[in-house]
DNA sequence: GGGGTATACTAATGGCCATTAGTCTAGCCC
DNA sequence: GGGCTAGACTAATGGCCATTAGTATACCCC
């Protein structure tokens, strides 16, 4: 019996690889327990005994898909804690992960449902993915008084902006209807990225009414 | 055989309230195809064929849930809506729900659950609860230009507030591990509400840079 | 007290689910 | 070519699920 593989990437093309691109899109749809492995094996044209000759089991399949996002998705914020937190490269940070998140929404909604209904590994993924963003010791540094007038809100504001990148790919469905559009078009990621470089340069200029910070 | 109760309330402390109360409670946890009904039961005190005396099928008893939800979120907008669009009436607005969803986490985790997997009625509930904040013919008032510099952004920020508190609670699961407090606490409410009050305001004071509304 | 109704129960059904065992085939190394 | 292996398949398992049928009990109205 050949071990299977557990959390390193396959070979492009391969049925591996094949199984998890089919895995993630269900499980981010779905959730870990409202999708089956039969779904994943049809949408492969496979049969679903065939899954454990690449996966041990459901749990294998499901953190093997998580692994991969997280690889892929975590590059923006170790780039962001690899040097000084100002204003620039906060923005620079913000607009990568709606760009990232809006080329594979899997991510958050892998995450959404995690958040809502658990399922294996799920506090790892708050290790790994958010983890991240809150321990860094170091303060915004172009900064002369805490952000928002208050010091204990800034957990919170990363918090929020980080929710409100998520959120958009998270809804989008809803949203498909609501504005008529195509949310993942090319003129809805330039929208996206405008409203929230502009809502985190509000809060920028928000602390020092009459003072422009000019960071660009 | 009795007719099951469709989209009336039933009497407070019935068997078919403890019923609705533990479906909201694990329909907005797991989803509506995640969760069973014996769980439901199970919650209940008792066994799931007898819930069919109280609702038709699991897709009554849902829409049941939402119903009952729906009844109660949909006094803030309709009160926004009953008049002018002014400034203070949006932080108003804004505040409300918050507290609203604070209060009550299902409706927001329900959505969110639609969002992301359908269900039974997903379009019904966008069209009650979200088509009433865009459908919206009358601008805000008080606004001499677009807000923020660009007319098309509007139904983008009407979006992106409403998911910045619901993605809040969504997210709440989450947000214990890392803040280490109860998200649904007081002081944690007190933060929340701060938070997007202050991020509204730098919204409608970014606009008009140096010269501050003074709305409150 | 008797009939009707509301509402609980047990038993059963057919379907899907994850998982295992065992089989077959096509390629690879000697 | 002969064995080995990877990776597909079918068949079978036990469990859970939504739903139905049929039954029992307790209350209400007369």
């Amino acid at each position: 019996m050949p071990e299977p593989v557990a959390s390193v990437v396959p070979d492009p093309g391969s049925t591996a690889e094949r199984i998890l691109d089919a895995a993630e899109d269900l499980f981010a749809e779905r959730g870990y327990s409202a999708t089956s492995l039969g779904d994943v094996a049809d949408r492969v044209g496979i049969r679903s005994p065939s899954l454990y000759n690449h996966f041990r089991n459901k749990e294998a399949l499901y953190t093997a898909v998580m692994e991969r996002l997280l690889d892929d998705f975590s590059g923006p914020i170790a780039e962001l804690r690899s040097g000084p937190i100002t204003h620039d490269r906060v923005l620079l940070w913000l607009e990568t992960i709606v760009r990232k998140h809006h080329a594979n929404p899997n991510l958050a909604r892998l995450l959404q449902h995690a958040a809502l209904s658990g399922g294996p590994g799920t506090s790892e993924l708050v290790d790994r993915f958010f983890r991240p963003m809150f321990d860094s010791e170091h303060p915004i540094e172009d900064e002369p008084r805490p952000l928002l007038g208050d010091a204990g809100l800034q957990p919170w504001a990363v918090m929020a902006f980080n929710n409100l990148v998520m959120s958009y790919v998270t809804m989008a469905p809803m949203y498909r209807d609501l504005l008529g559009q195509d949310p993942f078009s090319q003129s809805a990621l330039d929208k996206q990225l405008k409203l929230v470089t502009t809502l985190l340069q509000a809060v920028f200029d928000f602390r020092t009414p009459g003072e422009r910070a000019g960071d660009s």
